[in-house]
RNA sequence: GCGCCCGUAGCUCAGUGGAUAGAGUAACGGACUACGAAUCCGGUGGUCGCAGGUUCAAAUCCUGCCGGGCGCGCCA
């Protein structure tokens, strides 16, 4: 594992049984020790580890906080941790002190470990399937979903990253109503672009889009399904249209750096048989009626607001149908865990799609969905309504030719995913330069600047191991040292809390670390032996921050 | 009306039980005859929506209210 890791585990264990010490000494009473954290204290001068132990303990001992960390000091045992100077401060916390030597550890170790650094195996190989995006074959993709792709991936990275075994999945929504509503507006074009005056239908699609669809169509097909037998021209130009679009979306997330594993068909879902069977089963275990002539799932007996439909009074299942043979074939195929990236607009279908998991033996635990909220986005200073019906809407395609793909990518995962997302499409234009991830990108980039130059002088690349890394003692130097030990618990909180966006804050945070030292300090400088040591110490900021930056789906340049 | 999410610096957002609430951005003042100035340094900027409550400790948890977004049985 990790040094910081290591450290913190050995300290927080010693915690443990300086408390149990001290309660068989009849010093402390507690019946049983409450959770407490070991942590990176805000301030420095907090020291570099603390504990909220003696508080927690407060309450079960019916002590002082200050008075029980006296106690827990006196049967805490600092052998082989590093710990060098302890403290009681502020309400009662407990402030480790480490020597100073326990930072040249860690270029040591991420020269070892290089592109592993920060990866771990807490995931202990656990199979995972994160499904996101899955946006209506039918059109294309918009900055919606590029929030959902940014987010999906980073996540299946990150779980990646701690050792999970991940599928990325993308479900086709190529079955139902939407689709024949696709068909009936691409008749209409296709007899429009044939020179025949068909309304487009209503409630059909309008983006031009379709317009060049029908175009390809025909540059490929004539115009010799214009009088062919309705059934069979409305298939062979729906499904023409269905892989152009799918064709599409794919080469778009590919271009956005996201490839899948699996692109699940819903109509196989029905073709299969999947779907029927699960409305069976259902219907064996008595948790479907009928009512006003459609069948219902009683999502009521789980929790939720209301029932659903399942069966329409047409007799067509509805999506949720569908989705619930999804997700019992997700379970069926062996994932131990199911990740489902939704917009905010799906949150009611949450709750159901629990309680369908529920009464279909499933724990429905095992079924996460993180709602990534609405993306709004402004253009002239005012807001821009995005509808497919109209096809207003900027496309993900033109989002990563005007802003890149690197910088789209970490605009839409520096946020949390329940946050609310102004997108300024003029910021993000014209300020192609200024976005965020050009700053940890340049650090980057400099540092490859450094060793190149190094190159040229003939410098040749220090050996880690017999650098003499104690050279290293100024403020910023150990500063960045810290700061890249705790790479390793950033990459493993992010990935437990599901939050991708504490690791495109820590890379700022360390690129911003190294900014700030670079101008303070040079690397190159005559005397031999500190030149190395700090060599070393930039080469261990590269490894972590191409590694940040990978995980992040975000490419790190040698040179900008 | 009910449910979910949000409300923190001028703006965009972190921080979700701990110590003096932080970044970016905007505005202002400085720093390249040394490794890339896409950078750095500096001060400025806060009733953490409001009111109660729980706690040794609340921006964080609970209740109510106000404001915004999204959703609410045969669309997906």
């Amino acid at each position: 594992m990790s040094i910081i890791v290591d450290i913190r585990e050995k300290i927080k264990h010693r915690w443990q049984e300086a408390a149990e010490a001290a309660r068989q000494a009849g010093r402390l009473s507690f019946a049983e020790l409450p959770p407490f954290i070991i942590e990176v204290p805000r301030e420095k001068n907090h020291g570099d580890l603390a504990t909220n132990l003696a508080m927690v303990l407060a309450r079960p001992t019916r002590m002082a906080p200050r008075k029980i960390a006296e106690v827990l000091l006196e049967f805490f045992d600092d052998q082989d941790t590093w710990v060098a100077k302890t403290e009681i401060a502020g309400p009662g916390f407990i402030n480790c002190f480490l020597k100073p030597e326990w930072l040249y550890q860690v270029p040591l170790e991420v020269a070892a470990l290089g592109e592993k650094y920060g990866y771990s195996e807490v995931g202990r190989g656990e199979t995972v399937q994160v499904e996101f995006v899955s946006a209506n074959p039918t059109g294309l993709l918009h900055i919606g979903h590029a929030r959902g792709a940014a987010l999906g991936d980073t996540l299946a990275n990150l779980l990646t990253a701690v050792g999970c075994r991940v599928t990325r999945e993308f479900y086709i929504n190529d079955a139902g109503n939407q689709i024949e509503k696709f068909a009936d507006s691409l008749e209409a074009r296709y007899a429009q672009a044939l020179g025949q005056p068909v309304p487009l239908p209503e409630d059909g699609y309008h983006g031009e889009d379709l317009v060049e669809t029908v175009q390809n169509f025909i540059s490929q097909y004539g115009d010799r399904y214009l009088n062919a037998a309705p059934a069979e021209r409305r298939q062979t130009l729906g499904d023409f249209a269905l892989q152009e679009k799918l064709t599409a979306i794919r080469t778009t997330l590919a271009a956005f750096g996201v490839e899948f594993d699996v692109w699940f068909s819903e109509q196989e879902l029905h073709q299969s048989g999947k779907v029927s069977q699960t409305l069976k089963k259902l219907r064996d275990q008595g948790y479907l009626y009928e009512k006003e002539g459609a069948l219902w799932f009683c999502s009521t007996q789980f929790g939720d607001e209301k029932d659903e439909v399942v069966v329409r009074s047409n007799g067509l299942p509805t999506y949720f149908a569908s989705d619930i043979a999804y997700h019992v074939d997700k379970f069926a195929r062996g994932f131990e865990r199911v990740i489902n990236i939704w917009g905010a607009d799906h949150h009611g279908h949450v709750a159901r799609m629990k309680g369908a998991l529920a009464a279909l033996v499933h724990d429905p635990e095992r079924l996460e969905v993180i709602l990534a909220q609405m993306v709004r986005l402004y253009q002239g200073g005012e807001q821009v309504r995005m509808s497919k019906r109209t096809g207003q809407y900027v496309t993900l395609e033109e989002l990563i030719e005007e802003v890149g793909k690197d910088a789209a990518r970490y605009f839409f995962v520096m946020r949390a995913p329940e946050s609310h997302l102004d997108f300024d499409l003029d910021l993000a234009k014209a300020q192609t330069n200024e976005t965020p991830v050009y700053y940890v990108q340049y650090a980057h980039a400099r540092i490859c600047s450094i060793f190149r130059q190094a190159k040229e002088a003939g410098i040749k690349q220090p050996v880690i191991e017999t650098c003499c890394l104690e050279r290293l003692r100024e403020p910023a130097e150990i500063d960045l040292l810290a700061k890249i030990a705790e790479f390793p618990v950033e990459v493993i909180m992010a990935a437990e809390s599901r939050e991708p966006h504490r690791l495109a804050r820590y890379v700022h945070e360390l690129a911003a670390l190294f900014h700030s030292y670079y101008n303070a300090y040079r690397v190159l400088v005559e005397e031999g032996e500190l030149r190395d040591a700090r060599l070393a110490l930039v080469q261990t900021v590269q490894t972590t921050l191409r590694n940040g930056l990978r995980i992040l789906g975000i490419t790190a340049p040698t040179r900008m």
